[in-house]
DNA sequence: CCTTGAGATTCCAGTGACTGGAAGCCCTAT
DNA sequence: ATAGGGCTTCCAGTCACTGGAATCTCAAGG
């Protein structure tokens, strides 16, 4: 299988797998005219990798999951415990992100946004805080 | 004002500072014996970026946002827009990650986490989707 | 006056995970 | 023979810093 034929099925760009390579996440093997030959076996780690990358896992956990997989000696704890420290970290990352949309929305909602300068986001970047209607 | 003195005052790390300067930011005199020489003005605006960016808004945003702060014939609805704009990608980013989350969190629950090597979650990576608990 | 240490300077390189582009080889069809 | 599409490599750019090295400046102490 060519690298076409791979991404097509894989749904991961030609150049992605050209770095996973890079990076040692797969190792096809190469045909006479110098083209990576893929196994079935290493479109199914693609697969596996463009799921995990799907969840958010760093590719340094990719590849922590990919030996997991291939381990027939793992725990499952070992898998378990990537996991849940991933979904802390997406939890840390969710709760960032609604305080900062907490703010932000205040501010929009306070601003009238017509032709005139005098705007209450730009208030409270410039450390007036708390001028925002309703407070 | 020295750069180590900006630093304390505004929170932003000295290489952040110069950085800024680099990239047109901010635009701080010199002293005769070549170090940076910040006013008032230039303090404020680097504690307005670290606003901003705490935000999250983009460096091309902040830019943007200072230059209308700094136009005084700005029209309000312009810097709506663009808070408007980025409250839109972080619903997104919010909303991509709770999908995220959803998934995982199911995961992670189906997933006993003992010394045994068998893993819904290595099972769901691998492309054998809805083995988890409850479906 | 000399040294020491803190703080300043510049420049280069690395981060994460790709992505774009250029130059050139390979293969098939016309 | 040529045209095209797909493949190859390598270099550079993204975003917003951050670390480190080598060097310079300044104030204080001996």
């Amino acid at each position: 299988m060519n690298i076409g034929e791979v991404a097509d099925r894989s749904g991961i760009p030609p150049k992605t797998i050209r770095y996973y390579e890079d990076i040692g996440l797969v190792r096809p093997q190469r045909s006479e005219n110098g083209y990576r030959a893929f196994l079935e076996t290493d479109l199914h780690k693609l697969a596996f990798l463009g799921r995990a990358r799907a969840l958010g896992f760093s590719i340094e956990d990719c590849r922590t999951l990919l030996g997991l997989y291939e381990d027939e000696s793992r725990e499952s704890a070992q898998v378990k415990a990537v996991a849940e420290e991933h979904l802390t970290a997406i939890d840390d990352k969710i709760a960032q992100l609604q305080s900062m949309r907490e703010t932000l929305s205040h501010l929009v909602r306070s601003c009238h946004g017509d032709d005139r300068p005098d705007c209450p986001i730009l208030s409270d970047l410039a450390g007036n805080p708390g001028l925002a209607q309703g407070e």
